[in-house]
DNA sequence: GTTTGTGAAGGATTTCACAGCA
DNA sequence: TGCTGTGAAATCCTTCACAAAC
């Protein structure tokens, strides 16, 4: 459905915007990867080491890079810090996004009180609920806010991310107020199937569909 | 890496254990959408229909559902109540799974906490945790263990499914207990991607990395 | 008339294999 | 020698298009 050319031999100046979305969907993984090599004071990896890591073909990963640049040096690998820099840079990570998280009951009080997003320069920012009885109680150093206020919050804080923690009942109509507001990347919790135009980006966390397609190959 | 051969005109007989693994993530997903419907009390739904929702194409869709059999009627589409339930006995969920959750920190008592699993017939019945001051605590109406009683609880209770709820440090550790005493399938909430032999499904719930690779779009 | 199920075609992604460089 | 970067080959996945069924 999404139209992802492939794309001919490319331009290295811009970080290739025809690299396959598969491909952007590893590289956080290789960064992640990265940043343990770091930690371990590792200074220069092979795509051989990547690999074995990540249980992923070593062709796979330099195929993977080369959309977007040559990070490495014949007979030594990548240096750790280079290529770590690097890709960070080319996923927008050198920056810090402002993220609204809309539903404020047990799920959304657990996502927003995560420590995994700030630590990754992720900013929740602003917090929404739709029922009277939540709005302006405090969540962490939030007040949770009106959905009336959502599309001025977006404006006002430059919010890009909408994370989304409704019962799935509620979902479409919320990510319609969020695309609405200009946010084209949802990360959304609800076990639902949202319908978006193709410009906006969802995620979903959804550990339910996870051991869903896990109980198949037990059965056997 | 994983050896997922296409596999030619299969058997019908045995739910085509050839299906490429693609395939078999994506009929969670059909579940849940004919569960809706099923609320909705719509008793047909062409491809066109499921994959207008779900936005995919009918052609996918009906060649998905072509792995495990033929379960529509040329001229009128497929009966809701009867492609739900067929789906639901191929990947397993006409039965009940019983989990271990590992990690009873902020992480691990929010998801032990998450009504969503009981709800698909997940059963989580046993808690794990190394630090000792947990150990012994109620999360629910769990006792947190230690983790030397994993291996006995995997066999005593049958359990199929491990959660792990660890710090990213642990997480090999505990993935590699959880192996060892025979579970084959992981649901991991670390943001470390673990080592398993070939035959252990390991499922990723990480938020940051889905934000992550989202951010390549909006940077443009 | 409508919609499925499916070979065949078309695309996309992964892997191979090796030239070229350090 | 060791490892990258990359065309070409192989594989995998999606879409097309239509005969068959209702």
């Amino acid at each position: 459905m999404t139209t992802n050319p492939q794309g001919g031999p490319f331009d290295p100046q811009p970080d290739d915007l025809g690299a396959p979305e598969v491909v952007v969907q590893r590289l956080p993984l290789y960064v992640r990867m990265l940043s343990q090599f770091e930690q371990q004071s590792v200074e220069v990896v092979s795509s051989e080491q990547l690999g074995q890591q990540l249980q992923m073909t070593p062709a796979q990963i330099r195929k993977d890079l080369s959309y977007f640049g040559r990070f490495g040096k014949q007979g030594r690998g990548y240096n750790v810090r280079r290529l770590s820099a690097e890709l960070r840079r080319i996923l927008g990570l050198d920056t810090s996004w402002n993220a609204a998280i809309i539903g404020m009951g047990r799920l959304g009080r657990a996502v927003a009180a995560y420590p995994g997003f700030a630590r990754e320069r992720f900013r929740i920012v602003a917090a929404f609920d739709a029922d009277p009885a939540v709005i302006g109680a405090r969540v962490g150093d939030l007040p949770v806010r009106p959905m009336e206020e959502l599309a001025g919050a977006v404006q006002s804080l430059d919010i890009k991310i909408g994370i989304v923690t409704v019962p799935a009942q509620q979902a479409q109509v919320v990510i319609d107020m969020l695309v609405a507001a200009g946010v084209r990347a949802v990360l959304n919790y609800a076990p639902y199937s949202p319908q978006v135009p193709e410009d906006v980006k969802v995620r979903a966390i959804d550990p339910v569909l996870a051991l869903q397609s896990m109980t198949y190959y037990l059965k056997g």
